[in-house]
DNA sequence: ATGAAAGCGCTAACAC
DNA sequence: GTGTTAGCGCTTTCAT
C-alpha cells in the first residue's frame, strides 16, 4: 500500500479511500491510484484490514467431521452413489453460502479436529464476524468463552449456552406424525422404537414424539426405546435390527412388532440391509422409518418412509440471526423451530 | 491478549507463547495464562496474528453463482430433490474441505458477485495464504494481478494465465469414448452434437473428442456442431432438442440421426422432457448422452447415459497443488488432466 | 479532496 | 523460561 501511495503520488490515506469509499476521492486520483495497485499487483490485506477496522465481512461454521464409514463405503463401491450423497453439512453449506453472500459476507468452513488451546474453533472465532456451530462439534466451555466475544448460533442441538441464540428442528413433531401415520393410515399397533445414544437430544426428542402418538393413539406408551444404538450408523442400524429379530423370534405374528421405527436414516439403511438377508420383506413382513431425509433414503430399495428435515434453511437462518444479533447486540436470544415433513415412501407399506 | 498478560502476571509475549508453543512456557505459568484468558472471555485476533506473521491458515474457493434456472424449479416443485441435487460447486467444496483439513488449513468460499474495485477475489485474496478459482468466475486480468502475490489455482478451465498452477479434466477424451460406444457397442452412425456457448472450453474440448471418435470410426468429420446452445440449460437442451426434430422432420428413418450427444448434463436432461412431450422414446427412436454426471442425470427417466467428472478429486488435488506451492514457490507450474468415466445407463440403449 | 499520525492485536527477534 | 521492542498493513480521526 506505502509502495501504490508513493507510486502514484498520494498519501496511504487516499489509496485506503479509493478502495473503501472510492466517492471522496477525485476520479483522476483514484484511477492513477488504481493503476499503481495494478502496475504493482497489490493485494490489500484481509487481515491488516481487519484488524484496523476490527470486522472482517466473514461468518463461520463449524461442523463436526462425522462420517459414516458405512456411506464412505458406499461411495467407494459404487461411484456413482458418490456424486448423489450430499451430506448434511454439505447442505448446511450451501444454506449458508447463499444466505451470506446475500449480505455481502464470504463463509469460513472447519470440521472439528481436535487440537490444543488453539482448537479449531479458536482458529475459527478469530478470523470471524460470527458463525454458526452444529451441535455437539465444540466442547460447551470454549463456546461459553467466545460467545462473549462474538455472535454464535447453535444449530440443531440443545441451547446449551441460554444466551445464544440457537435453531432446532421439529424432531418430535415430526417423528409423532410419521408414527401417527403409521397407525392411523397403514392400522399399525405394534411399532419398535430404536433409539440412539442418549446424549443425543435429536434422537431423545424423536422418541418423546413417539411416545406422543401412542398416547394420542390410546396404545401403551413404552417409557423407554425398545433398543438403543452406540453410534447412529449403518452398522449399528443392522446389528439393532438383527438384535429385535431375535429378541422376537419366539413371539407369534400377533404379538411381533408391525414397524421399526429409527431414529435416524443410517439405521433405518443398515436395518434394511440386515433384514433383507434375514429374508424378511419390508415392507410386507414389516414397516421401517427413518429420519432425516438424506438422499440415500430415496435410492435404498425399498424407498424410506422418513421425515424430512429443512437442512438448508438451517444454514439460512443461521446467517439471518447472525446478521441480526451483528446489527444489534442486545436483541434477546431467540430460539427458532424449522417444521419438518413427513415423506410417505415403500418402506412404511405407502406409494 | 495484553488484559490476559496482566491478569496472569506475565508479559504479552509470554500469553503468545502459551498458544503458539505451549512446551516453551512452563507449565504452572501456562495454567495461569489459560485460567486468565478463560476468565477474560479472550479470542485470539486471527486477523493480528495473520499480520504479524503474514499467514492465515486458511485456503480459498471462488465459484460462479451460476445455478440453472430450471434445476432450481425442480426444486421447488419436488421438494424430495432439493436433497439430492448436488452441485457442481457443492462437491469442488466437500473435497477442498477434507483436504485442507488434512493440511491443517480451514477453507473460505465465496460465490462470485459483482463488485467495484473491490471484488469478491480481492476479498477473498486478502484473507487467504492461497486459493483456487473455478473457470469463468474471475476477470482474468484480477487474477494476472492477484496471482503475482499468492498461489492461484484454475480448475477446470484452460490456463489463461500460463504461470498458474491449473487442473482440468479429460473432456475430449471422455466424450470419444461416448462417442465410441454409441458407434461400436450400439452400431449408431449418425450422431448429431449439441454444442454449447463458443466461450466455454469444455465444451469445445468435448467436440474435439467428438470429431476424434467420427475420425476413429471412418465417419464424417463434421467441422462444427450440429447445434450451439446458447446457455447450457435444461430450457436450451429442450429448445435445440425440438429444433434438430424439426430441422429433420422432412428426412427419412436412415437419414436420420441415432443419438443426441449434448455438451453438458443439463441440456441433455431438457433435451429428454423435450422429446417426451414430442412423443419421441429414447433410447428406442433416439440415443441421447450428457456430460458431467451430475446427481439429476441417475434421477431422470430414462437414466442419462453420460461422462462422469470427478469433481471431488478436483477439489482434493486444488488443495494438494496449493499446498505443495506454499511450500516451494520457484516449483514450475503444473497442469494436471485428471481421467473422467463413462456412465452407460439406459437413454443410449444400455442397462 | 488529501495528508499526518495514532493505533488495531499480535509475532518474532533479541535480550536477560 | 520470560520480558522488550519493533513492526505487520491497514483504517480513522483530525488537520489542512
Amino acid at each position: 500500500m506505502y509502495d501504490v501511495a508513493e507510486r502514484s503520488g498520494v498519501s496511504i490515506a487516499t489509496v485506503s479511500r479509493v478502495y473503501r469509499n472510492p466517492d471522496s476521492v477525485r476520479a483522476q486520483t483514484r484511477e492513477r491510484v488504481l493503476e499503481a495497485a495494478r502496475e504493482l499487483g497489490y493485494v490489500p490485506s484481509g487481515n491488516a484490514r481487519g484488524l484496523a477496522s476490527r470486522t472482517t465481512g466473514v461468518l463461520g461454521l463449524c461442523f463436526p467431521d462425522y462420517a459414516d464409514p458405512d456411506a464412505e463405503a458406499d461411495a467407494e463401491a459404487d461411484s456413482d452413489a458418490d456424486d448423489a450423497v450430499m451430506l448434511y453439512s454439505d447442505q448446511i453449506i450451501r444454506g449458508m453460502e447463499r444466505a451470506a453472500r446475500r449480505h455481502g459476507y464470504a463463509l469460513l468452513i472447519a470440521a472439528s479436529l481436535e487440537g490444543g488451546p488453539e482448537s479449531l474453533v479458536a482458529k475459527v472465532a478469530g478470523r470471524v464476524d460470527g458463525f454458526a456451530v452444529l451441535a455437539q462439534t465444540v466442547p460447551t466451555e470454549d463456546l461459553e468463552v467466545i460467545s462473549r466475544r462474538l455472535p454464535v448460533v447453535m444449530l440443531a442441538g440443545p441451547r446449551e449456552i441460554d444466551h445464544l441464540d440457537h435453531i432446532v428442528v421439529a424432531n418430535a413433531d415430526g417423528e409423532r406424525e410419521l408414527a401417527r401415520h403409521l397407525i392411523e393410515d397403514h392400522g399399525l399397533r405394534r411399532l419398535a422404537f430404536i433409539g440412539g445414544e442418549v446424549e443425543s437430544p435429536d434422537a431423545e426428542a424423536r422418541f418423546r414424539g413417539f411416545q406422543q402418538a401412542c398416547r394420542d393413539a390410546g396404545l401403551p406408551v413404552p417409557d423407554a426405546p425398545d433398543l438403543r444404538a452406540e453410534m447412529m450408523t449403518q452398522a449399528e442400524g443392522a446389528r439393532t435390527a438383527e438384535a429385535l429379530l431375535d429378541r422376537n423370534a419366539g413371539l407369534s405374528d400377533s404379538e411381533r412388532p408391525q414397524a421399526m421405527l429409527f431414529a435416524n436414516d443410517q439405521m433405518a439403511v443398515g436395518a434394511l440391509r440386515a433384514l433383507e438377508r434375514r429374508g424378511v420383506r419390508v415392507p410386507e413382513d414389516i414397516a421401517v422409518t427413518g429420519f432425516d431425509g438424506i438422499p440415500l433414503s430415496r435410492i435404498v430399495r425399498p424407498p424410506l418412509t422418513t421425515v424430512r428435515q429443512p437442512i438448508r434453511q438451517l444454514g439460512e437462518q443461521a446467517v439471518e440471526l447472525l446478521v441480526q444479533r451483528l446489527s444489534d447486540r442486545e436483541r434477546p436470544p431467540v430460539s427458532l423451530m424449522l417444521p419438518v415433513s413427513l415423506a410417505r415412501r415403500a418402506s412404511c407399506g405407502c406409494g
